[in-house]
RNA sequence: GCUCCCAUCGUCUAGUCUGGUCUAGGACACCGCCUUUUCACGGCGGUAACAGGGGUUCGAAUCCCCUUGGGAGUACCA
């Protein structure tokens, strides 16, 4: 049987971090597996989700690189693949498991539901254990009260025993007989509820293989139960750890940037934001950790997983990142980094060739593009440097003979730039004839030409400074 | 409260299933040195962990139990 994995969100906010991870995990082992990778939509919180964001989600999808094979946005043979199109399907078998005596027609108004529980709680029992209150009611009765129009929910019977599965991930898991009660699965405004849709939707879509995060493993109990009702056989489960911020718990917008979006949008590269989020829960068996989606997917399987909780740290991210960026080829360097910076900066005025050279020289110094303009600032900046470090560097005589001696030699030079050959002659007039080295030497050199007390190598970055930057900063 | 899950450097992790090769390896961050000045990169080196307690065993990070800690769930959210 061929594998069919399915990444199953509720458009009710913008794709995050989290989802991203677990819709990676099944897009990388449905094609390890040779298999297809769906996409489901669960918008059957009516309140919340919404279109726009189901669009905004296939699209940060497929920034990620994450491409579904099915879908609402694909189609496939086992449409339509949002739940609030599948109702019908549904409230069927819903009825179904009425008719069997499976599921009943529970009138518990929400003062009732919520006294019961309180009352639950107070004798120290779960809170849904007076939930069944219609359970044995009469199917005829109830039938009539339903026939009269009265308020109703459809509930599931819990059989009240055990159920034991295998996870993937976990192992063995058991839940006790009453760790839930009597659960809804289709609500008062003929919705069915997640627990029964997703069951339904596994189930007829023919998915080999359920990978979510951990927070559902609880949930697993209910499906459990929904599965055997209908006789069908459940997929297999894999719950991957949970992502969690810097206060240990569940990652969230308050945890700051969360949605994949604003990642896009700080120029980060996706191939970088995958190869990171893929390694939070998930290690390499070589335990390589600069790789792409690409190289892993023959090698992805599930015995890799850690089970404890990844904590989401930005800082390294970035390093993935650094790491991306100095792998790219000049061109696709070249397109990644330059539209990031502002539209008038002098970088986007200097010719196809300057402009590699450069961006090859700061690659090396930064993880991220927001921190290009900064280094840039060494090219084009014409304000003096200022400070301790600078005033040191003032106070030695040397100093002002090498500025006085390059200002002579500078103001004669007619071409857009100092060529690394004049720079080495420059150092080598002051070494030999001003009798300068050292410290002295660089030093003096450096705050002479670029107004700066420390920075990158003076042999690359002189040359790449125009002559109009350099002449301004002597004052010529 | 109840249920389930988890527990190796500050962080991500390898090692755990199939005890010995683990005086616990790698990565991020941090620190130091080298790359004839600085910073970054690179190279080299360093600080830093098996939550605690009991067992089992000749031997435990690895197996068992308890404690503690953390997380998730406990909805007519998903």
């Amino acid at each position: 049987m061929t594998a069919r994995v399915r990444f199953a969100p509720s458009p009710t906010g913008l794709l995050h971090i989290g989802g991203a991870r677990t819709a990676l995990y099944c897009h990388l082992y449905a094609k390890a597996k040779g298999g297809s990778f769906v996409l489901r939509i669960e918008d059957t919180d009516l309140e919340r989700s919404k279109r726009e964001y189901e669009v905004a989600m296939i699209e940060d999808l497929k920034w990620c690189g994450i491409e579904n094979n099915e879908g609402p946005n694909k189609g496939g043979d086992f449409g339509p693949y949002r739940q609030s199109e599948r109702t019908e399907i549904y409230t069927e078998l819903a009825q179904q498991l009425v008719t069997e005596g499976k599921a009943y027609y529970c009138f518990l108004t929400d003062d009732e539901l919520e006294k019961l529980t309180e009352k639950a709680q107070e004798e120290k029992k779960s809170p849904h254990f007076y939930h069944g209150k219609y359970r044995d009611l009469d199917p005829a009765e109830a039938k009539k009260k339903v026939d009269t129009g009265e308020t109703h929910v459809i509930r599931f019977k819990n059989p009240g025993k055990k159920y034991t599965f295998t996870d993937l991930v976990r192992g063995e898991v058991t839940f006790p007989e009453d760790m839930v009660g009597d659960f809804v699965i289709l609500r008062s405004n003929g919705m069915p509820v997640y627990n029964f849709c997703c069951v339904i939707d596994d189930w007829k879509m023919e998915m080999t293989h359920v990978l979510r995060a951990e927070e559902h493993l609880n949930n697993t109990v209910r499906q459990l139960m929904i599965y055997e009702a209908f006789g069908a056989t459940p997929p297999e489960f894999a719950h991957c750890s949970l992502l969690v911020g810097e206060d240990r718990q569940k990652l969230s917008k308050r945890h700051g940037a969360t949605s994949v979006v604003q990642y896009k949008d700080q120029h980060f590269l996706p191939q970088a934001l995958m190869n990171y989020l893929c390694l939070l829960g998930w290690s390499h068996p070589e335990e390589k950790d600069i790789f792409t989606m690409d190289e892993i997917t023959p090698i992805f399987d599930l015995s890799r997983f850690n089970k404890s909780p990844a904590l989401y740290d930005i800082e390294k991210l970035k390093h993935f990142n650094g790491e991306h960026m100095r792998r790219l080829s000049t061109e696709d360097l070249m397109a990644y980094l330059a539209p990031t910076l502002a539209e008038d900066h002098a970088f986007h005025s200097q010719s196809r060739e300057w402009q590699e050279n450069c961006l090859d020289f700061f690659k090396e110094k930064i993880n991220t593009p927001a921190e290009l303009p900064e280094h840039l600032k060494v090219l084009f900046s014409t304000e003096p440097e200022t400070g301790e470090a600078v005033d040191e560097v003032l106070s030695w005589e040397s100093t002002a003979a090498i500025k006085e001696y390059i200002k002579g030699e500078v103001s004669n030079i007619d071409s857009a730039f100092i060529s690394e050959k004049q720079f080495n002659e420059f150092t080598n007039h002051c070494k030999k004839e001003l009798k300068i080295k050292g410290k002295f030497l660089f030093k003096g050199m450096r705050l002479a030409i670029t107004g700066m007390a420390e920075g990158p190598d003076l042999k690359v970055v002189i040359p790449l400074t125009p002559i109009e930057v350099i002449k301004k900063r002597l004052g010529l």
